[in-house]
DNA sequence: GCCAACGTTGGC
DNA sequence: GCCAACGTTGGC
C-alpha cells in the first residue's frame, strides 16, 4: 500500500465534487514524471486530495485509486482544453487513474498547517517551486497526516 | 545538445 | 493580477 497526493482546483473539480460523483477519472494531467507516478500506483492505493489554487489551498479529503493505466481520452478530443494531437493513437502517451471517493476529512489540513508540521523532505508539494500536480508519499507521513486530518478538533 | 523564448502552475 | 519556478519547444 502507498500514497499519492493528487491536486485539483475545486473551481473546476474539488473533494465535493468526487463525493458526489463516487469515481472520477483522472484526466488532464500532462506532465510525464505526474503520469509517471500514477502508473506506479497500484489498485487499492490511496491519494491523498489536494486543493490547488483554493483560499486556503491544503489537503481536503481521501480518495482510492480503482484502476490504473487508463488512456486519457481528452487528448484525443480536439475540442479539448487537453487535446495533444502530438500523442501517437495507436501507443497512447497520456495513461491514468480512476479514483474513488473515501473520505473528506474533518480537519482541513491548509498549506500552512501542513509546515508548521512537515518540511519539504516530508511533502514534495512543499519544496520551493514544486508544481507537480501528482507526487508520492510517503507511509510514515501518509499516517501522520491521517491522524492530523481525523483528530477531533 | 545548448539555450532562449514561451507557456503554465500555483501561492500570494 | 503578479511573478517565481519550472517544463517544453524550436532554432541553431
Amino acid at each position: 500500500m502507498s500514497y499519492l497526493l493528487i491536486k485539483s482546483e475545486p473551481d473546476t473539480f474539488g473533494i465535493d465534487d468526487l463525493r458526489k460523483k463516487k469515481v472520477e477519472l483522472w484526466d488532464g494531467v500532462r506532465n510525464f514524471q505526474a503520469r509517471n507516478y500514477m502508473l506506479a500506483s497500484k489498485v487499492g492505493d490511496l491519494a491523498f486530495f489536494y486543493h490547488s489554487n483554493a483560499k486556503p489551498p491544503g489537503i481536503a479529503g481521501l480518495c482510492k485509486i480503482v484502476e490504473v493505466g487508463v488512456v486519457d481520452p481528452t487528448q484525443f478530443d480536439k475540442k479539448s482544453h487537453y487535446y495533444d494531437p502530438t500523442s501517437p493513437k495507436d501507443n497512447p502517451r497520456w495513461l491514468t487513474i480512476k479514483v474513488e471517493f473515501v473520505e473528506k476529512f474533518e480537519n482541513y489540513l491548509s498549506l500552512d498547517d501542513l509546515r508548521k508540521t512537515f518540511s519539504p523532505d516530508d511533502l514534495i508539494i512543499l519544496r520551493r517551486g514544486s508544481r507537480l500536480s501528482v507526487t508520492p508519499v510517503d507511509n510514515k507521513v501518509a499516517k501522520r497526516l491521517l491522524t492530523l486530518a481525523r483528530k477531533a478538533a
